[in-house]
DNA sequence: GATGAATGAGTTTTCATTCAT
DNA sequence: TATGAATGAAAACTCATTCAT
């Protein structure tokens, strides 16, 4: 399959840590986030963070990826992406709805903000492959007539910063992230993705 | 005209402060960004500061509402709303990417941080009525039948959030951010909008 | 003269707090000296040593170097180097004994410490060029045959070392260390340096 | 026999954590020294450290004690006081410079470091009358006329500083501690030590 | 008004020591 | 007995804010 797998599996300390970290860099954001309230959150004693991570940068960057991995599997590991576009990218869309729902923070954590000062090599790298993976199959989508045409890394992005964009708008409004989100944005994000219908007068 | 306008003239010394924290803002965070780090791009001592704002937090609310309204305005300042809905569409997307290209830290600022953690009630207000008042204008819109149904403050997160992930894409890969941008974007975007066309069959 | 002098004058303010660095690095060495020692000694906050040096490390490294020209001036600064050996090595002698009566810390600092692990290339570099200056005065009295041959840097180490030898014993045991132990020490250091007497038999 | 022997015989796993011990706090001094790098260093778990030693502290008192009493012996066990003054310190010096040449850490640890902070008084007492052994061999010399006159604790610290400076500057400037270290600095040493010829002209 | 040195609470990180396994 | 993960007090350093000049 092409979405990237974690290739280490997480040590269980480690992941509560994890767990810990994404709830609470995902209320106050990175740079707000002191060490002891993760430490806190996780229930455990400070300097024990500093056995599975060599300081706070690393954590933010093991969460990243683990998330940005948790995500990609989320959308589309098992999908059968060579039947008809249209119903791969109804699935993908539900199932970025369910995971929107069932991890908020995730998505929060990884959408929401801007993580710049700190990500490094890997994460980029990271974040690189999977855009790259995604709009590999936009591409054969616009190969094959399905999408409209463009740079295909820029219409992934697009639509997916409008799922992105209703999350914020949700989050700001107190309106809650379920899975409905995912239907009720479903037909307009089809619209920006689907090739025009020829002109019928042209015909 | 229905967009809110600044309600105060800024004085001109907040003004080169405001400057001053919308590049380092959008560079490292807020949070992430200390106050004398702002001082000095302003060319401005430290506590002087302190004589316009009465702290880092209000700085940054007194700069989030400036470029919301500064955005606002950039966007539909003199447009005349009551033209056809795809034409006024076309306008201001392109006034979009003009901002985005003119403006990118105060983009970046607005739309790729997260501010919950210090935006003040003031703040909030404007954005739910910026929010408010494009939603309005959909809502006329699907009134028309020229947008597609659904929550109309969904609809415009979608739209807008779209092209705000294409910046942020763009951002990270390097990419120019230019006028071409909205270009690239537009028809895509509005076909995320536009109503669908009545199925030809059934007519 | 040869003797490197203060190139810049020190504020005064960070003379204050090497003043307090020095006594608290010459009581519980570098390591196991904290900060905040260090600034209430001095009477100023913890926070105002970073505005005059960047950390820890490179305090200890102005202070070495503060205090190694401070030396250097002590034993040789104004002194006429062009007159006989022996009365020569007697002026700076009693210098010597002088400067640890009333620069016992400073003695204590320089030489009774480990400076391996956080000296700077600067301080290093100063600490060789003075061992170079006094090695070739010694080499210049050797060629006049006043002083036993072999390496000076050598020569000049071992005859320091013995009055910092001195020194060290005076502390373990609450000697006090007054200008009567350069008188003390003055003969046997000087028999340590002398050309031996040509053998009187074999005239 | 004058001269303090090990009173117990040290466990042999207790004596790899000394001879750890030592390499580090030579390297690093006492205070920087974390007790996990010692483990490390000793091939043993930290937790195990602990059931030889009450804590670092303590083995670094047990250490000091067991490299004074190793050089002491190195120095004088075995060899005959009571032959020629001239002989027996040519003798003991040769056995200094071998001693320097291997184990220089021991001597580095011994002689270069400032142990005031964490020396308890076993150990001082144990410095103290090794002091005390050496200076009573030199007041003896003294009284043969060997030897110059004055306190002999100084005298002793006096040539052996000599010899600890010449050391140090070996160390500072790379230049290899080896026997022959002993050889350069003997005459030296010794004109420090003996009785000044009489003068001849008085004669 | 403007300045920028001073402050000290708060941040990240280290490390001596303990204790369940 | 040996281990090494866990602890938390203490370390170095940062930075929002104040205030004397």
């Amino acid at each position: 399959m092409f979405i990237p797998m974690a290739p280490t599996v997480t040590p269980p300390r480690l992941d509560v840590l994890l767990d810990a970290a994404l709830a609470v860099f995902d209320e106050l954001g990175y740079a707000a986030t002191p060490v002891p309230v993760i430490a806190q959150r996780a229930g455990v004693a400070v300097g024990s963070i500093y056995r599975y991570v060599s300081g706070k940068e690393q954590l933010a960057n093991e969460l990243y990826r683990r998330e940005k991995r948790r995500m990609a599997m989320a959308l589309f590991d098992g999908v059968d992406l060579d039947t008809a576009p249209a119903d791969v990218f109804r699935t993908v869309w539900d199932r970025l709805g369910r995971f929107a729902a069932e991890h908020p923070a995730a998505l929060g954590f990884l959408e929401l903000h801007h993580h710049d000062p700190y990500l490094d090599d890997e994460s980029r790298a990271l974040a690189a492959q999977v855009d790259a993976t995604v709009g590999g199959l936009l591409a054969r989508w616009q190969a094959a007539g399905a999408v409209r045409p463009g740079d295909p890394e820029l219409l992934t992005a697009q639509v997916f910063g409008g799922f992105v964009g209703v999350v914020r708008q949700c989050r700001a409004t107190g309106r809650p992230i379920d899975h409905h989100l995912a239907e009720l944005t479903r037909d307009a994000a089809w619209g920006l993705l689907a090739a025009p219908a020829p002109n019928p007068a042209a015909g």
